[in-house]
DNA sequence: AGCCACAAGCTAATAGCCTTAGCTTTTGGG
DNA sequence: CCCAAAAGCTAAGGCTATTAGCTTGTGGCT
């Protein structure tokens, strides 16, 4: 009988395929096992249990969120860089819901590649928002609100949190305008411009 | 030997103490039959199954927060009310992590039951939103806004998304101040403002 | 007071999941 | 061409939920 040619990478890759169709709670060995056709314990050689399998899912999302907000953000500044990281991020969470739902958990203290792969959503905003003037000690607080509104969106929208469905888009786009508002007076932002970026 | 005198509200109320401990994960029938030195399938004479523990702790800490964020609105208007609202949203849940992530799944469609009761907090943000001045079509968008900002935070701080603890507090008085002075200047709100003081 | 029907709790059994142990077989490098 | 390591397998044990059906405590009625 011929093999089935796993690996860490194909597997993550196959359970972020089947949490995006099915959700996140339908993550398990023995259906990522049953679509390779493969025993379940098989799975053992190429992925640290179902713990293991959820780190990888994880770290998998994280750097495809953090890619796709870097791209989005790319030779835009100000508003307009904002408004582009806000519409890549929401659009990631549509197009991978189950990633993004994976990748929410965050890693352990040790997991120092995890700890750096989630990071750099963080370090993006934080670029972002430093176009803005804001850096040094108000760059946490800004990035922490920035991701509060964007996070809390998503997973609300994602969840089916928002009844009606009509006008989800205008919504978020008057999210999106009014934090662009609220950051273009971000408090003490003009007496922290000379700060450094730091993780939040 | 003596019965246990279970209820459906007992077993809600164990199953919440449990999962406000140990997070939501932990959330089994085995668990609270285990806390109530109960065999497992006795718990079936009170809630239904798994599933249905879940409900019945969602429901219940859908009412625990509309009702303190009720609690927290009265007799106040304006930022005060929305400056309170936010301290108890984030307060609850702090005290009851396991009960707040339980109350985002959102119930089905035919569940009449805990829509009505999953509405209440939402209730009472569009009544304070209401004292700004937005009302009609805006006031969805407003709403969806501000529950974003508030859940968006709580739920990243309550997962440990946040790196740096110390200034938390902090952070979160950025957001709902950044926020108080969004909804002050909220578009289209002008002519649903003429009761309220307004810069012009 | 006593009885009795119902509710509360039990045991047994089934099925699904994860995990470890240890075996077999493919496969690629020397 | 061979053979060791990697890849996959079966077997077994332990956890979970769920259903079926039994026993027993208890409150209400006479």
């Amino acid at each position: 009988m011929p093999r089935a040619g796993l690996s860490p990478r194909l597997v993550a890759e196959e359970a972020a395929r089947l949490i995006d169709e099915q959700g996140l709670d339908a993550l398990s060995l023995a259906a990522v096992a049953k679509r390779f056709g493969v025993a379940v314990p098989s799975l053992y050689k190429h992925v640290h249990g179902l713990a293991g399998l959820r780190r990888e899912v994880a770290l998998l999302g994280a750097a495809e969120l953090g890619e796709r907000l870097r791209t989005a953000a790319t030779g835009l500044a100000g508003p307009d860089a904002l408004r582009a990281v806000a519409a890549a991020y929401r659009r990631y969470a549509h197009a991978h819901p189950g990633r993004y739902a994976a990748l929410q958990r965050a890693p352990g203290d040790d997991d120092h590649e995890a700890r750096k792969v989630s990071a750099v959503p963080v370090e993006v905003l934080t670029a972002v928002l430093a176009g803005f003037g804001i850096g040094g000690g108000q760059a946490v607080h800004a990035v922490r609100a920035l991701r509060s509104a964007l996070h809390g969106f998503v997973d609300l929208e994602t969840r089916g949190g928002f009844g009606l469905p009509e006008d989800v888009d205008e919504s978020y786009e008057l999210l999106v305008e009014g934090f662009v508002r609220a950051v273009q007076n971000w408090p003490d932002a003009a007496s922290a411009r000379a700060g450094t970026v730091r993780p939040t």
